[in-house]
RNA sequence: CGGAGUAUAGCUCAGCCUGGUAGAGCACCACGUUCGGGACGUGGGGGUCGUAAGUUCGAAUCUUGCUACUCCGACCA
């Protein structure tokens, strides 16, 4: 059988991985360490993300700015937490010259900055400063602001999109008069998030709260969306925290309240980065390539002309123009629909591969037969094969024109499908005991898929949560979250075979 | 940052053990024949062999340092 890649995901999921990033024209390794090189189609998904999050954001009230790459040292280790956190991961700037040294080049000792610059692993401290100086009176609350960013984080292992030391991002912070204001925007930008994931990203995610020991540095509580990735692994999607006063209180972030005293704001922060995009491979893509919902599809109709070097080419190539000029009058997801035709030099069916390992929804192939009698040939991305064999598909010009939206529509519904039969079927729902946990998922590394444990639990916290961390590790688990989502009744405790106050998922994670 | 591995053409790799001056397939270019489904033939272009040093008459090949990537571990909103 012949596939458009060259290793599939049984043989292995990493390779694979690998292969569709580079295959796909998603992003590629670059000289600078453990940074990415964003190629047209990764970065044009990440584009289309961006607008419809960005809308989402702005919908519920925040609006954006744009605060320095660059943070004073000093600044980060104002959050005893966060500076422990990140210490470890930081890139410092310390000079602002360079100076030629018997034909090396090396920072100029005699511009060494005063104070240096770390670059930002994330604007909490910045923003914060900025916050001080902006927030005077409960008028001025709540203060919601989001930026586009790029950040760094100086990772020890990483991956292409899924663990790079620079990545892109955006990061909402806000500053609320009291706790259940705060709290109330840490939930609403959770459930953003969550809606945004299976909307646009046809991405289902369980929502749920982080365990105390996985708290972002510095907060009070942390949220995450976790989506189950097709090897059965969790990924961490996005993240939204509740900060209390911590950074307040390290801040001096305070207003003046109504009875004329001075009370710290409670702060939120919350991501999602390009991780994303990660996430969408490995929960879209199969042997082919990748499956690129049609929501965030840079082309949603790509139409190959097949050219025969002989006169009918021309009509065959006005068809086609016609043809993606009438498909970009239409709107699909609440946008103009995306079609383009492929009139690179080449050989269509070179062509046609390309774009099935890019995974452009609906492929549409023109004949000089189709354009003579008005047809379209078309495939869908999400239904390529037949067996062996390529599906393909012929409708009248018309009707394939007055359905083209619908049919989008109908893909992106047909990816969050599977991606939701895939996650509830792999949930185990029937482990009762540790002794489970490990007969589920074994005790050493293995291939096998294994799905996500949701259990029962105490919730214990400190040096016994910590020991509890120790033993799930020695099976390669973590606790990715406790989901909102709670049932009426729950059992005894999985570890310790008492009361239990709520579920979590375990889970392998990336 | 610890352990293991890898680094030769755009890609996948052979050559290295046993040192003698660069190879294959795919991709690319030209021409021809094909072409409703990843075509075929003929010819051609392309590499200071990751990098720096050492050994040697001579290094892709042997030695050492460095860098990057992959896997494992540690770390990881």
């Amino acid at each position: 059988m012949q596939r458009a890649l060259g290793v599939t995901r049984a043989q292995s999921f990493p390779d694979w991985y690998q292969e569709i990033c580079r295959a796909a024209d998603l992003a590629e390794q670059s000289p600078t360490r453990g940074s990415m090189i964003f190629l047209p189609w990764g970065y044009g998904m990440w584009e289309l993300m961006q607008r419809d999050l960005d809308r989402r954001i702005k919908e519920t009230g925040h609006e954006n700015y744009y605060f320095p790459l660059l943070i004073p040292m000093s600044f980060i280790a104002k959050e005893a937490e966060h500076v422990e956190g990140f210490a470890k991961e930081m890139a410092v700037v310390t000079h602002h010259r360079l100076k030629n040294v018997g034909g090396t080049l090396q920072p100029d000792p005699a511009a060494e900055l005063e104070e240096p610059y770390i670059i930002r692993p994330t604007s909490e401290t910045i923003i914060g400063d900025a916050f001080q100086r902006w927030i005077k009176s409960y008028r001025d609350l709540p203060l919601l602001a989001n930026q586009w960013a790029n950040v760094m984080r100086w990772e020890m292992r990483t991956r292409l999109f899924l663990r790079t030391s620079e990545f892109l991002w955006q990061e909402g912070h806000t500053a609320h008069a009291d706790r259940a204001d705060a709290m109330e925007e840490t939930m609403r930008m959770l459930e953003v998030y969550r809606t945004f994931s299976e909307e646009i990203l046809a991405m289902p995610v369980v929502a749920g709260e982080k365990p105390e020991n996985e708290r972002f540095p510095g907060a009070v509580a942390t949220y995450s969306i976790e989506a189950m990735m097709q090897d059965g692994k969790a990924l961490q999607a996005g993240t939204s925290h509740y900060l209390g006063t911590h950074f307040s209180e390290a801040q001096n972030i305070r207003y003046q309240d109504k009875e004329g005293g001075l009370t710290l704001c409670h702060t939120t922060s919350w991501g999602v980065s390009t991780r994303l995009i990660g996430g969408v491979v490995m929960t879209h893509g199969d042997d082919d390539g990748l499956r690129t919902p049609p929501a965030i599809a840079p082309r949603q109709i790509v139409i190959v002309p097949m050219l025969r070097d002989k006169p009918e080419d021309e009509d065959v190539l006005a068809y086609c123009r016609a043809l993606a000029a009438d498909l970009n009058k239409l709107t699909a997801f609440g946008a103009p629909l995306r079609a383009l035709v492929d009139t690179k030099q080449g050989r269509s069916a070179d062509k046609r591969w390309n774009w099935v390992r890019r995974g452009a929804p609906v492929l549409v192939e023109i004949g000089h037969r189709d354009a003579a009698g008005g047809k379209v040939s078309f495939m869908r991305r999400d239904a390529l094969r037949d067996g062996d064999k390529v599906k393909t598909q012929l409708a009248d010009r018309a009707a394939f024109i007055a359905g083209a939206a619908k049919l989008l529509e109908e893909i992106q519904g047909v990816l969050l499908g599977e991606a939701r039969t895939r996650q509830a079927g792999a949930m185990q729902d029937d482990l009762r005991t540790f002794a489970d946990l490990e007969s589920y998922f074994g005790a050493g590394e293995t291939e096998d898929f294994k799905g996500w444990a949701r259990v029962a639990w105490s919730k214990p916290s400190g040096a016994d949560l910590e020991a509890l961390g120790e033993r799930l590790k020695a099976l390669k688990l973590t606790i990715r979250n406790a989901p909102l989502d709670q049932p009426k009744t729950l059992g005894k405790c999985i570890f310790s075979g008492g009361a239990a106050v709520e579920q979590i998922i375990i889970a392998r994670a990336y």
